[in-house]
DNA sequence: ACATAATAGTTCAAAGATGAACAATAAACA
DNA sequence: TGTTTATTGTTCATCTTTGAACTATTATGT
């Protein structure tokens, strides 16, 4: 009864995926350091950069792309749409559907979070060179594609 | 009046770290699923992990390796004292300090979490070469680094 | 047409995470 | 020594997140 399998710190894929998870837990919260003058959260910015890329989303799209579930969408919707920062309005074919649009204001807020997110992201990924850093993109696609229909 | 800055999607390096964040957020979904006829939750896996490559950490000490507030281990570490898979005894020459150490359920059934979580990452992290995967943990690394003192 | 199944969104209760305020203890320093 | 400052862990109120049950609407199959 020798349930010392060979340990994963000593696997280099485990050691290596750890960094990569403690690397997105760091600029996750610090993410949200940086977002609070602005009065939004990670999920918020996620919302509305999504809904920016594709206006007219349902709430249903939204929540797949977001990876989470709809529930948490419709409670995470009317704070912004209370704030004047997007628009839910019925479908005219199918009416259990609402489509989500960005206002001119979200659009405004959108942009200025962008401003702090990229220069965070450039922080971070300005470690790597360009061949890098594409690497890593393509490596991190190729992951998700494995994993999304697991 | 241009707002129309350079759109964040167009730039390499947003792009490259959106998969990385999506890459971890599905797996952490997944390792959620995988995980659950253990009962144990990701959370709850990365403690027993923690406490088995260092037995004797205090709460604080384990807060920060795990980016957390010390009240988030407060709450985390009843439910694994009560079902047995860990200890708590106070630190002889430090009254404030509690001393933390898995016992032997504890570190048995991190073995079969291990299993578990290890099995997912080399679905993840067999589609890279070895020289990928270490690259992307280098870098990784280098991120986790710059963020975690700004 | 009619019954059945599937889908979109909501509600609600339970679980998790967060940060501020607090008690106990230890360290620093006058 | 005595006073002040720091540190450890807990408590508590608040906010998120989650999944199951529910309503309304559309799709499917007979």
């Amino acid at each position: 009864m020798n349930n010392k399998q060979e340990l994963p710190w000593d696997n280099p894929r485990f050691r290596n995926w750890v960094a990569v998870a403690r690397a997105c837990h760091v600029l996750e919260r610090t993410l949200a350091v940086k977002l609070a003058p602005l009065d939004l959260k990670p999920a918020q910015l996620d919302v509305l950069m999504n809904l920016y890329r594709h206006p007219g989303m349902s709430q249903h799209d939204l929540a797949r792309k977001l990876l989470v579930g709809r529930s948490n969408i419709t409670m995470l919707l009317p704070q912004l749409e209370t704030r004047g920062l997007l628009r839910r309005e019925g479908d005219e074919k199918d009416k259990r559907i609402l489509r989500l649009a960005l206002t001119e204001a979200g659009e405004a807020l959108l942009m200025q979070a962008l401003k702090v997110h990229m220069t965070l992201i450039e922080k971070a990924m300005s470690q790597s060179t360009p061949e890098q850093c594409d690497m890593i993109g393509e490596q991190m696609r190729k992951i998700y594609e494995v994993l999304k229909e697991a």
